[in-house]
DNA sequence: CGTTGAATTGAGGTAGCTCAATAAGAGTGG
DNA sequence: CCACTCTTATTGAGCTACCTCAATTCAACG
């Protein structure tokens, strides 16, 4: 589940092999594979912290930060689809070529890497899994918004929270930004509330009662989990995160 | 609009080239694309009510009937998180590789037309086009998981039905089966409360202030709305269903 | 015409909402 | 280091949209 040590070449630490370590530990790529993806051509990119930014038709994979996927419509205030973490592939429009219907807001500053369609596309000719792991990855996203609908319309607002910090740590821990339960987490009350269809006072109120339980407990935002607590209540079960590959014959990698 | 005249060989009427409409009506495919798609050894099947199938990796395209998608998971009261029509494309594990985390249910009796994935996949070494279609149904599909999210969060029970129904009404007219705002829709109401994520009695009740308001009238499991009210009641943009092409350069069609 | 599944109606109950105020941090400038 | 400000967290107090439970009616079907 480490990251493997290659692939600093063009690129700061900052943005280091971070960035592949999600698509690695997918199991779908070789060490190869990933040199190769080192040797793209990635263009670092900052986002400040507030604004919106859409990678377009580019391959964008987070590097640092906490961004969301929300509706592109106009002001007020937008639902939130999706949280983007670090190692995540921010849109898929470079797979689907469909114009997306939602937009990317870094809710702290952010940096990610780019590379352009026509770069990727000649590495994903040579190499195959490259877009075998892309694609699981889009499947995931499906997931996870699925999860996000079961948990709003069948979850009360106590086990949904902790099902979305189990899901956070879940997600944050194999990017080896969690540990032992710890993790940081840079939302407002109110964005949580947003994301999970609660209002801020509900989840100001739901975290009291968390944290009276003993399953979390905070300081500032450092988060600390009793995981086992934490998804008993949220009865969560981590498969839809993982890529469960189906042992199928090709894809369309060829 | 309409679907083209050719493609109806190697298969019956019922399953006939309406299967090909809703790829065709993207505008990302040639007529000689679709003539290609009608030659693909499809192989017809018929799955009953209530039960549920799993195309595994073929691709599988929905000709008659409804069916949901839900969560694999236990007995009782599952989750629904789409509304599979005729024409929409049944799973996507055939391109994504990734072991469902949902399984097909289907509400009544369907039938569908599956193709192997490896005849699929020479297809689509040929005619670079039609995975860029099935690629965009598929973008398309995730975005209304994202709309049911929104709905669900951010919308009362009226409008969350009436979206609903706009939803319906849309899609089944781009396929040909709805006029004027008619429809047959085979779910009883507690289904449609499982898939909005409300109680059967209130999906009643709230259908019947949408009747009271003239925005719908039923007879049996045909319905007709009153699309301008209809739509002012849920908001709906339909926005989101439509394959909005980016003018992007090519993808992973070559 | 009895059976069965679905729609409808009635009557409470409550989880989560809204509004509004207060406290607690986190900068920021002096 | 303090005063000021702005955002976020917290608390209190009602309120309501939706839920649950339990009948009752309706419709289809053998």
């Amino acid at each position: 589940m480490t990251a493997p040590a290659y692939a600093r070449h063009s690129m700061d630490e900052d943005f280091g092999p971070l960035i592949f370590r999600r698509l690695w530990c997918g199991r779908k790529l070789k060490p190869e594979d990933v040199e190769a993806l080192s040797h793209l051509h990635w263009v670092p990119q900052s986002i400040a912290a507030k604004s919106t930014f859409n990678p377009g038709t580019n391959l964008c994979i987070l590097a640092s930060g906490l961004a969301v996927r929300q509706r592109a419509e106009g002001p007020g205030v937008r639902q939130m689809t999706a949280v983007v973490l670090p190692g995540d592939t921010c849109s898929y429009e470079f797979v689907t070529g469909s114009a997306p219907t939602t937009v990317l807001r870094a809710l702290t500053d952010c940096k990610a890497m780019q590379a352009s369609l026509e770069d990727v596309v000649s590495l994903v000719e040579q190499r195959p899994a490259i877009l075998q792991a892309l694609l699981s990855h889009l499947a995931v996203d499906h997931a996870v918004t699925e999860e996000l609908v079961t948990s709003i319309s069948t979850r009360s607002a106590l086990e949904r929270t902790a099902h979305f910090l189990c899901e956070l740590e879940f997600r944050l821990r194999r990017m080896g930004l969690a540990n032992n339960g710890q993790f940081s987490l840079s939302m407002t009350q109110a964005e949580i509330g947003v994301y999970l269809g609660l209002s801020a006072v509900h989840v100001n109120r739901t975290l009291q009662e968390l944290r009276k339980r003993g399953a979390l407990s905070t300081r500032g935002n450092r988060l600390t989990l009793d995981l086992e607590q934490m998804r008993s209540i949220a009865g969560f079960v981590p498969d839809y995160l993982t890529e469960a590959t189906a042992d199928a014959p090709r894809r369309f990698d060829a």
